[in-house]
DNA sequence: CAAATTTCAGTTCCACTGAGATGG
DNA sequence: CCCATCTCAGTGAAACTGAAATTT
C-alpha cells in the first residue's frame, strides 16, 4: 500500500498562537545556533560580549543576571571567551569577592563580526515579510513579552 | 552602594526578533506547561490525543511523524495514555509489527477539557493584543514558519 | 552572623541513539 | 536481504543545585 501523508500535525495544534510561536522560535533558533557554530560561537558568547560592551565592565555574577544565564555557566562560559582573549578578568580592588569582566578590543572586533552575522539571520528568519510587517510583528511580540515579563 | 539596576538584558538582544519570538516562546511554554501540569498533563500528552482524535487510529511511528516526538518518547508517552484508560493499543491485524493506538471515549472527553484550557492559556498569553492584532500575528507567524518548513 | 561572589562537583531532565526482537 | 516497527537501555547536552572558600 502507497504511503500516506502521515507527518502533518492535528489542526487543533498549527491552529494555536502557542504552537505557531513555539514553531517560529525553533526555526529562529536553529537559524542562529547554525550561523554562530558556523563561525565557533554560542548564543551565550555573543550575549556576553554584548552586555560587557552595553554596560561596561561587570561582575560575573551581574553578567549572569544581565544575560539570564546560570552562575555556573557564566563561570565555564568565560573560561571560553579568556582563552580566546575576547574578555579579561581582574580581582575587584573595591570588593574582592569579586571578578571585574572587562571586554577586550579583540573581543569588540568579534563582537562586531557576530553582529553581522546576526543580522543576516535575522533577515533570512523574517525572509518572507515586508520590512512594515517585520516592525509590526517585532511591536506584538514586545507587548506580548513586556505583559509577561515580572519587574 | 545602593544596587544598580543590573538585570535588564543588552539592547543589542531586546532589538532583535529571534530574541522577541524566543522570549515569547518561553512565556508561552511556561504558561502552556504550568496550566497542563495543575491538571497533571505534558503537552506531548495533548499532541497525541489531538493527533488521535483528528486523524482516527494510527500505529506509534506515524503517531511520532505527525506530533514530531521520537519513538522512545512515543512508547513512554502512549503507556501512561493507556495507563489512565485515554488510549487503546491492539496489535494490528494486517500489519504484526504495528500496534494500532485508538483514543478511548473517556480520550476524547479528557481531550476536549484539554481544549479548555488552552484556549485559556492561548487567552492570557495574548491579553495585550485586540482579537485583530492577535488575527495578524497569528498571520505574520504562520508566514515565517511556512517559508521555513521543509517538505 | 547574614549575605554575596566565584567555583567545582553532582543532579536532573530531555532529546536522542543503538540495538534487539519481530515481522513484511 | 533489506526495511519498518516497537521497545528498552544508555548517552550526551543543558540547566540547575549544593556546598566550600572568601569577603562584605
Amino acid at each position: 500500500m502507497m504511503a500516506k501523508n502521515d507527518d502533518a500535525p492535528p489542526s487543533r495544534l498549527t491552529s494555536k498562537q502557542t504552537w505557531l510561536i513555539s514553531q517560529a522560535s525553533i526555526r529562529a533558533h536553529r537559524l542562529l545556533t547554525g550561523a554562530l557554530a558556523g563561525v565557533n560561537y554560542r548564543g551565550f558568547h555573543y550575549r556576553l560580549l554584548a552586555a560587557l560592551e552595553e554596560f561596561g565592565p561587570a561582575s560575573q555574577a551581574a553578567l549572569g543576571r544581565r544575560t539570564e544565564m546560570d552562575r555556573s555557566d557564566v563561570v565555564a562560559a568565560l573560561n571560553e571567551l579568556d582563552d580566546r582573549g575576547l574578555v579579561k578578568r581582574a580581582p575587584d580592588p573595591r570588593d574582592s569577592r569579586r571578578n571585574v569582566v572587562t571586554i577586550t578590543s579583540i573581543g569588540r572586533a568579534e563582537l562586531k563580526r557576530l553582529d553581522d552575522i546576526l543580522a543576516a539571520v535575522q533577515d533570512e528568519l523574517l525572509e518572507p515579510l515586508s520590512p512594515s510587517e517585520r516592525r509590526h510583528l517585532a511591536e506584538l511580540l514586545a507587548r506580548v513579552v513586556a505583559h509577561h515579563t515580572a519587574d
